[in-house]
DNA sequence: ACGCTGCTTGTACCTTTGTACACATCGGAA
DNA sequence: TTCCGATGTGTACAAAGGTACAAGCAGCGT
């Protein structure tokens, strides 16, 4: 699959594919306008290939859907596997301002961070994408407890889950208040972690 | 409006006009189908009553949703609040009890919590239910503040946010893992709630 | 009784949409 | 060259859906 056949230069920046063309052009609909506004005329419309084109490379339009997910995943992971990587982790505020900037990055690509959470609705009725998401979601864990590890922080695994279900708990309150707010974020980031690190809590807390 | 023509018994469970009748089928449809599959048809076959009938009390596709969005805010508020009322928080126990047995009956509910999401989606695209969940949110922030201000825990606002998102986020993982998981929300609420209260994280409180 | 007003319902119509499909085109393999 | 499979494109058609509407009905104030 998506082999070389390049002739045409999308009208985007990039040269691709038709394939991926209209998988991004998808996406940028069901950020835009939610997964309901996607039908193959509007996202034929978007990527300015003809009607036919959408249907020869999915033939329908739940096909269209979960491809168009598994490609933003695909994407999703594989930036944020780069910008890991390069991460060393040497102190709490290097973590908050990782994780800040990100947000604040993911904010600046403005609605795309909605179609990350169409995707998870999505998966809640689609077992196939609840897979690679679920997938997706371990990677980001991991990521976040060897981070963790590095502040010597008890229980890397399940405070890396806590702190992320925080991220999304903003994020999510983010999508209807349309303001940034990142300074909550960090706030609370800088808190969390700072109490979590303390000594006194990680030592068996009693009851 | 909703009178007292109630000449009719729902198919469901209680006496209610044929306006409520129809809100509630649109929220079982969101809940089952999401936002996508909402039409008219759809709706008055659920609810059993004519198509002309949806048309009549709701003039388009998108105040039934809207209306239907406010009803589910309206119904979980006065819930919200006759529960928050009756609930006096001793110790963290008491709250993290409190918090996870209502998760546990959202759970019970099972697919009413996406509702809640589709509705988050909504608002994300739509001002006026915007607003209706933000004054949702706000006293959801001013109950859980409370409760965090009796258990003598600093800057009980921005706190109660921070534990709301933090729900947000075990909610929104369950939505596709389809599996409780409350002992982990609970571990994680004890964890976070201790450390955030025990004396060396903020200012002098006791115990 | 009368008519007004709010509800109820079946149906009609036009648009949007999914999907099929027949017809190009084109780049190689033979 | 000839053929073939992959790729591309326009059009057709049935189904689904939004919305209007006209005609019915039930109570109620006068």
């Amino acid at each position: 699959m998506t082999k070389m056949a390049p002739k045409l230069a999308s009208h985007n920046d990039q040269i691709e594919g038709r394939r991926e063309l209209i998988l991004r052009s998808t996406l940028r609909v069901i950020a835009e306008e939610g997964v309901g506004a996607v039908t193959h005329r509007r996202v034929a419309k978007v990527a300015n290939v003809p009607l036919g084109s959408t249907i020869y490379y999915f033939d329908s339009r739940l096909h269209l859907l979960r491809e168009a997910f598994d490609y933003y995943l695909a994407l999703s992971t594989a930036a944020y596997e780069t910008v890991n990587r390069s991460l060393i982790v040497n102190n709490i505020n290097d973590l908050v301002d990782f994780v800040v900037t990100l947000n604040e990055r993911q904010y600046a690509g403005a609605p795309l961070l909605l179609a990350e959470y169409e995707l998870t609705l999505f998966a809640a009725r689609d077992p196939e994408i609840a897979k690679s998401l679920h997938r997706w979601d371990e990677l980001a864990v991991t990521h976040m407890a060897r981070h963790l590890k590095a502040l010597n922080l008890a229980e890397p695994q399940s405070a890396a889950r806590d702190v992320i279900h925080l991220i999304r708990g903003y994020e999510l309150e983010r999508l209807s208040y349309h303001k940034p707010d990142t300074e909550k974020l960090r706030k609370s980031l800088t808190r969390i972690l700072t109490t979590l690190t303390s000594p006194e809590a990680n030592t068996e807390s009693q009851k």
